[in-house]
DNA sequence: ATGATATTTGCACTGAATGCAAAGATGAGA
DNA sequence: TCTCATCTTTGCATTCAGTGCAAATATCAT
């Protein structure tokens, strides 16, 4: 196991002519040179260098053995430079992992001023609904929307996520609309179901919280199906910000009871971006990070009212 | 400055998918495949593996730096063997040195047998007259008639170098045949001149030495020419046996007072081997010096006389 | 839930690498 | 020819990187 070092210093005095010249350039003793290039002979099994206290001689083994490990270290130095080069600043392929209704609506969107902000990193996007283990999917960096599994990935905070009582203008023309959450009870609610049972919306206003018995003639557990339901008039649904939000203000949808919002709950922890917990991040999983919390900013553009602050305190639903 | 175990480990892990896995392998502790690997991020700065207590992972500087340096690693290693390989049977090129009249008469016709038995060997033969510094000419091994520098070389003792008293038979009928030394006062002596002066002649008989003052019309510092001179009838010469050993058994020359030879001095302490005294001999300067000492053997065949052992005790000439 | 196994870190220890000084060797120049 | 400067090598004490063990923490399978 010869050690590399002894390599480099033996190319160092091929090329000084010295062992003491290499001492004087690397800033060590003759001695030290002179036993690692011994021991690198040892290693090997053959004279490299023929030694006189005046001159030094390459061997025909120091000879051959020269010619193929300068060019070898020369390549290592190149491959070590090729990798340090990747962490000079945002470069490579950059893998993000997310839920597909989140991703399509904001994160594909934000990928052109990423892109164009970092010419030399590539992003792979994969969007998937189930949690996926991040190195299972080769993934740098994950969007995640609500719970957060326990692990050892770092989660930081992207955007707040809340969730609004919603419907379409039509709806509420032909069933009204209710003024407090009791009136939730004679309407036709759209229910999301996470996992099996779980029908009661809590939700928090100005009176405290107040949990209601949502029912009605759909119950799915796919967000968007709710979602397409309640744009196409079917009733009252619970919706995250993000998903209705530019439906709201473009009053495609119209919020309900908008003095409440969903209580903070397992769903409700926020958006987070999430990446391993290695010593040395890299630097396009940092920028990508950082530009995701400057594009959503402590307000995100989903959440912005046209009547300016038409909605409780935002900081209810951290 | 980066480790080449590290980067081993590295590799291994990669192989291996798990640290404790390249542990068991190499007998050692997962903790220091860890720490190798991690000492070997920080050196190139960059994450290379995602780890999680069950999984590793390749980051792409990872996978970056993984295909280059295991062909890296491949070339080290293949360089190594090449030059371990050089050592394992006498195999390359073998540059020899030698001065030119001895060289030309008892080297080269030695070279076909030699390279016979090592089909591998290529021998480069430089013949110089001049003392020539090994390193210089890149000679691995010399072959030197006489006087030893002193140096760091080794020295290998081939044959012994006695000079004897010969002429050619024409001569001898004509100018007649000495039988002490003294006689040789009154003969034509041809006189090689090492440097300038020195013209006696000490030689060695049954009844001690005799300090004969030699002279002549012909004084030269060259062998060669004193040999010729020596064929052509000019008078007696005292030449080294390699020289006109066979010609003496040819009867083309004619050893004078035979029980006589030069005393010994600085010209007579033999016939060498010379290699540099490196702790690696090389095989093939092992093969060729061992070849040599083999062929010329205790009483080279030169010194072969007809009549059988007409001579002095060769030990003599020791 | 529990057990088996993974990585990581603290800690003590061993061994390799280092620098310094001295010795031996060689070439240049007086 | 002798002296000096400089080179390589070796002995010796010291330092530091690398190692193994044990404990802590984390994850997957049962």
């Amino acid at each position: 196991m010869n050690s590399l070092n002894a390599i480099r210093l033996f190319t160092a005095a091929v090329d000084a002519g010295s062992f003491s010249e290499v001492g004087r350039r690397l800033g060590m003793a003759p001695s030290s040179v002179s036993r690692q290039v011994a021991a690198l002979e040892d290693s090997v099994g053959a004279q490299l260098i023929h030694r006189t206290t005046r001159k030094l001689g390459l061997t025909e083994a120091g000879r051959l053995y020269f010619e193929r490990v300068s060019r070898i270290l020369a390549e290592l130095d190149e491959a070590t430079a090729a990798v340090s080069h990747l962490e000079e600043s945002p470069r490579g392929v950059l893998h993000v992992n997310g839920p597909t209704a989140f991703g399509v609506r904001h994160v594909a969107p934000a990928l052109p001023d990423f892109l164009a902000r970092y010419p030399e990193v590539r992003v792979e996007l994969t969007l998937t609904d189930n949690f996926v283990d991040l190195l299972e999917v080769g993934a740098d960096v994950a969007v995640r929307v609500g719970e957060l599994e326990d692990s050892s990935l770092i989660a930081r905070r992207l955007a707040p996520n809340r969730r609004v009582l919603c419907a379409s203008p039509g709806y509420l023309a032909r069933a009204g609309t209710p003024v407090r959450p009791q009136d939730l009870a004679d309407h036709n609610c759209l229910v999301y179901t996470r996992h099996h049972g779980n029908v009661n919306w809590n939700l928090g206003g100005p009176d405290g919280l107040a949990e209601v018995r949502a029912g009605g003639n759909l119950r799915t557990n796919n967000t968007e199906a709710v979602h397409a339901a309640a744009l196409g008039g079917l009733g009252i649904a619970l919706l995250p910000s993000w998903l209705v939000g530019q439906e709201v203000q473009s009053g495609r949808l119209v919020e309900v009871l908008p003095g409440y919002r969903a209580a903070p709950g397992a769903l409700d922890t926020g958006i987070h971006a999430l990446y391993p917990a290695d010593r040395h991040l890299s630097t396009k999983v940092r920028a990508f990070v950082d530009f995701l919390v400057e594009r959503y900013g402590p307000r995100p553009y989903w959440e912005e009212t046209p009547e300016g602050s038409a909605g409780p305190d935002p900081r209810m639903a951290r």
